[in-house]
DNA sequence: ATAGCATATATCCTAAATGCATATAAGTCA
DNA sequence: TGACTTATATGCATTTAGGATATATGCTAT
């Protein structure tokens, strides 16, 4: 295994408290070159999800490019010098998905030497949340976007690999993609259990219902009902608006909405 | 053998199926010029924890180099070009830590551009788990390593960033490992509700006593004992020895083992 | 207009988990 | 041997989740 020192440098960039003191520091700091050793690349990777007819789906895109040409995977782009790893994400989410302004987190980052058959690629995983009312959005010119069904072969948050299905057939995901998209609906699944974060797959007025059939497409098993009511609603989290939904059929239940504001406040 | 446990699979795929398939792809492929932007370096720091005397400690290094020469900071190496992060990581705290085969584990990238003064530099940041026995390691040649101890302003998992106590005194950090500290206790608190994890801090043999002990150092409250207690044995994951802990005093508490092929069964 | 329908909401009950108090056990130490 | 300290066992009250049943409400068909 190759061991490295301390690469290289060249710019003083903005720097961080203490970071350029001394005039012997400002010395190293100009004489750093930056370019001594063959780095890896940095790229992000988003899966962007969506809760549809209770089903959990992600956007794909087509490749237009070697390697994998032809094939399904999730929106990537290469990080750029000197912009921030959230930044790029957002920046890729806006470009290959459309999509600006929605809940997008860092998940988890690949760097297995073969990952990319091109050269040393490392990719940090994110994921996105949206509410399919947004999902008539028109793709960015040229890309080619479909939502995939998500489906996992495992229980629980036990986690491993997960397929896109388009029309009902798996798709051979590019890279490592279908181990990322595994991750994310592992950390999901995880994260259902403390964080508020359904109501990002839910357009701003919801019923509990309506959030119920996301939580049991996220978790992959029914819940509950009214365990599941009586949870979200001592939560403090939900605001009745006092209005109900209209035209179901049926008796129509209050609509809520998400209380922003709340602080989670620690356990 | 080191028991780690990483939570995706992410093997080398050098022929993840169709990869490298067609002439035309060997063809693009071999024109590619992996050369032709500036990239970000990419490194790896290393928490490594431990609970020694019923406080949460932090395994520090002091910079020789700039910047930031003399402060105390993470384990840090740059991950090698062929080098895969998890191996990175283990590299880097065997060289630089001197320790091997411990649990150890990604936990978030942190990618700011001006969060390393010399250049780009992204920082895949990790956590290591000891027991307290392994602390009389010799520091590896030329490494001056002091265990601090680690302090977080916040309750709960509401996060922030971490101080790192020497004798007492509060250390000023090098780049931004204050916040890489405190994602670090915001995450082993909240994996301690759902993973066994508290016994990578225990030797072999511990009383219940001793794991809750590693618990309240780590979600920095007190917990209740005879909850506690029953939580522990009701997992289904502690094998009692049938031997005691001696000298101690008072009736000896029976010693306990963590029983380590278990299958976590999702939830 | 009214009866039937489907689903929302309320109420009650049971099981499980947790916190707390008390009693007993098993070592050490004077 | 007895005092002391902490481990372990047991019982009980409180809380919380799961599940069933009963009632409410708006829609639809007649």
């Amino acid at each position: 295994m190759p061991r490295r020192r301390n690469p290289p440098a060249a710019k003083a960039a903005p720097a961080n408290q203490a970071g350029k003191g001394s005039a012997a520091e400002r010395a190293f700091l100009a004489g750093y070159d930056a370019a001594r050793f063959p780095r890896p690349s940095v790229a992000v990777d988003v899966a962007l999800l969506t809760v549809d007819e209770r089903r959990l789906r992600v956007l794909l895109t087509q490749r237009t490019e070697h390697p994998f040409l032809g094939h399904w995977g999730l929106l990537g782009g290469f990080v750029g010098f000197d912009e921030s790893i959230d930044a790029a994400a957002a920046r890729t989410l806006k470009a290959k998905g459309g999509h600006s302004g929605v809940f997008l987190e860092q998940l988890y980052t690949f760097g297995a030497p073969g990952r990319d058959p091109r050269t040393r690629v490392i990719s940090v995983a994110h994921y996105a949340l949206v509410h399919p009312e947004t999902l008539a959005q028109p793709a960015p010119q040229g890309q080619a976007l479909r939502w995939a069904d998500v489906q996992v072969s495992w229980a629980g948050e036990r986690g491993g690999p997960a397929a896109a299905l388009i029309d009902g057939s798996p798709q051979p995901l590019a890279f490592d993609h279908a181990e990322m998209l595994g991750l994310v609906v592992q950390r999901l699944r995880g994260k259902l259990n403390y964080a508020p974060i359904g109501f990002e797959l839910l357009p701003r007025d919801f019923t509990l219902f309506d959030l119920q059939q996301v939580h049991e497409a996220i978790l992959g098993r029914a819940l509950n009902k009214d365990s599941f009511r009586r949870r979200m609603l001592a939560s403090g989290l939900l605001a009745a608006t006092g209005r109900k939904e209209t035209a179901v059929g049926h008796r129509p239940a209050e609509l809520y909405r998400f209380k922003r504001n709340t602080r989670t406040a620690g356990r």
